[in-house]
DNA sequence: GCACGTTTTGCACGTTTATGCAAGTTGTTA
DNA sequence: TAACAACTTGCATAAACGTGCAAAACGTGC
């Protein structure tokens, strides 16, 4: 394994999770803790994380606050475009995902909505939403994730029809579709696009065009594509997509 | 876990209610109160928080009300007894409810605890705790209740079997036992009961000798009650209820 | 192929940090 | 004031830390 790639890994889990632990890595990648930690020493200075005793945390809000700001601007926007998709009186199921969560918050009041969702956070969002009925999907949480997972997900799915199901996605691709990293997921996700009539994915920019191990739903499934206005859209578009650009 | 994690979560308690006690983190984190001192020492001469005799509050807190705090203090002394019956590895339902909320923020770390929730407050608090695994018991949600209700729900909580359930009661009463608002409430707490091996009751006070019109669960199958020493309770152990009381 | 420099990794060493315990002090309450 | 709980301080121990160094892997130029 690359060090390189490494270091995103830990990267991933420290955007994710927010900390990490020297041992656990150690013992993951099958190292000495002394290479971890100095991995992590190398991030810190970089601005990467923020060491602290045992492992790091995520850079305190001080210091990315521009970037943060920027994705949480980002989400938004393409939050108020999604929801401009719904109808009075559907039925909508939301994924986890931090631009999901977005969605959530930026869904109209008193439209008579149904919303379904498998991630916990999510669902205590909408529970201070009285204007609408909210279905949790439960299961087996998963903390990587933010969502239920498994066949009691599924399984309660399943006992739906949506209008619309907002995807979130790790990896979209033009010839490969929405795949994923772990299997659990791709499968829960795969059930949730086949009981709603459309789907929609709200993506940031860094998520075009990459791919991951898990085939989760062919492009030609995807009924509606939300992201901000970007070249690396294009080859969806040619793909037959139907992109929503957000403003 | 991290001690800057430690201190974090301190820091939200903080945050949430405005106050932490010393001997109620030690109990949570498994640590000696000392180890907890010298944390909100530091923390208070960062100026996070401000040391009072016995825990800390948060520094330019504008205190809550002399009601409020004596409830959420009695809840709290009840969140402390009640955790006390669980055992490393088990398997805990909880049911919605502000004690059972507080039951679940009081649930001690690294004891491998399986936890399944119908509440989703109960779900978001839990989401956060990377030491015990989370089963979300999804259904449709009633805002009036905080909780999931409905044959999900059921059929969700009957692929599981618990050692302990904490029930969250509208009535309580030492011949008619516990009862509840709703009929769709009384058949999932019921069920809950049923796929647990053992069921306890913390409850307030204003709680004890009420009834409500929807019988859940008779008295004797009530294992454990959990409530502050008081006379109220001398009719519950009459009748053969094996009381906790809270300090 | 071979010499050379660079990168990565693990190990040894001394240092720092976190934690619990003991002893003595201070604050609270009856 | 007496009893008790909470507190501070000092100390011991174990874990985590940083640094320096050497071995191995790798690429590069001759």
């Amino acid at each position: 394994m690359l060090t390189a790639q490494r270091k995103q890994i830990i990267q991933n889990e420290l955007s994710r999770a927010g900390r990490v632990v020297a041992r656990d890595l150690a013992q993951r990648f099958d190292l000495s803790e002394d290479t971890i930690r100095r991995d992590l020493r190398q991030m810190a200075s970089a601005g990467l994380c923020q060491r602290v005793y045992g492992g790091a945390v995520a850079p305190s809000a001080g210091g990315l606050t521009d970037r943060h700001d920027h994705l949480a601007d980002e989400k938004q926007r393409l939050a108020r475009a999604a929801v401009t998709l719904l109808q009075p009186g559907q039925t909508v199921m939301i994924d986890a995902g931090s631009t999901n969560t977005a969605i959530a918050r930026a869904l109209p009041v008193n439209m008579n909505l149904t919303v379904a969702t498998n991630a916990p956070d999510i669902a205590q969002i909408l529970t201070g939403r009285a204007d609408l009925r909210l279905i949790v999907l439960g299961g087996h949480y998963h903390p990587d994730l933010g969502a239920c997972l498994g066949p009691e997900t599924r399984a309660a799915t399943a006992t739906l029809q949506a209008d619309w199901l907002f995807l979130g996605t790790c990896g979209l691709d033009p010839t490969v579709g929405v795949t994923g990293f772990d299997a659990g997921e791709a499968e829960v996700k795969a059930t949730m696009a086949a009981f709603s009539d459309r789907t929609a994915i709200a993506v940031t920019g860094e998520k075009l065009g990459t791919t991951a191990p898990f085939p989760i739903l062919r492009l030609d499934r995807v009924h509606r594509l939300i992201a901000l206005d970007q070249p690396e859209l294009i080859p969806f578009v040619d793909s037959g997509v139907s992109v929503l650009a957000a403003d």
